[in-house]
DNA sequence: CCGCATCCGATACGATACTG
DNA sequence: CAGTATCGTATCGGATGCGG
């Protein structure tokens, strides 16, 4: 039987749990720097200083050791040429790649809901957010 | 001619610009925590202390803090009862349903790649990183 | 050009406690 | 049960400078 495989696979699979694999994983790719930046790689491969131009606003710390964390996870792929001056591309991996088919779902989220949650958040500012309805519980 | 809209959307919609409003809104729900809460809500009607416990390992305070901007950018839907003691139930709306379907297939792209990134950081503790290919340019 | 180290301010986060 | 507030710490993240 692989009931204990299975077991053990689906402990360390949850995102939900706390202190799965799972989580780990999901916790280092989930924060803005990493998706943005795996979303300009796309198919492309650039250099450091192309990213750092195409993710505006990101400081060359935050790249460096973001792409690091990618790399170490083997979503992106680091290319070192001992040219002079160096020359270092980065491209994504197959996972990579099937990582950023979501994350490009959230960029096109982001575009097709910008009104609407432009909208909620005017309709949040002035608010009540009183009790709707009243029933007796447990 | 639209010329005008488009290219004041084609700003304001871009992620990659620093100051656009998309990359204020992405930034928002770009972090483990946010992700994690509407991944676990799906279609489901969750109270605030279900959500603790589903969502293994978030603070009270995270979860309160969280919920917040999620609910100020139109993502879930919050209902109080006047009940003693009282209840809140916490829901996806349809924007927060559609940006669901992307955020579940990041828990499945975690759960797909779990061995080949482990592979992939031990590959990384132990590595050398030095120059491939040396090239002239310039 | 790229990476690493350091310093330092800002904010994310958890623990705790009080209210209705 | 759910929310708000406060406080202390840890991590994030930017600026700067040196080294290959």
């Amino acid at each position: 039987m692989e009931t204990e495989q299975i077991r053990r696979a689906s402990e360390d699979a949850d995102v939900m749990r706390a202190d799965s694999l799972a989580r780990e994983i999901f916790s280092g790719v989930a924060n803005k720097w990493a998706l943005l930046i795996i979303n300009v790689l796309g198919t492309r491969t650039l250099r450091f200083t192309e990213l750092r131009t195409e993710v505006e606003g990101i400081s060359h710390k935050m790249l460096t050791q973001t792409l690091r964390g990618l790399e170490r996870d083997g979503v992106v792929h680091r290319t070192v040429y001992a040219t002079v001056p160096p020359r270092v591309d980065y491209r994504l991996t197959e996972a990579g790649e099937a990582l950023r088919e979501t994350v490009n779902g959230m960029c096109a989220w982001t575009r097709r809901y910008l009104d609407e949650i432009e909208a909620a958040r005017r309709r949040f500012a002035g608010q009540d957010r009183g009790a709707t309805r009243g029933q007796q519980s447990t």
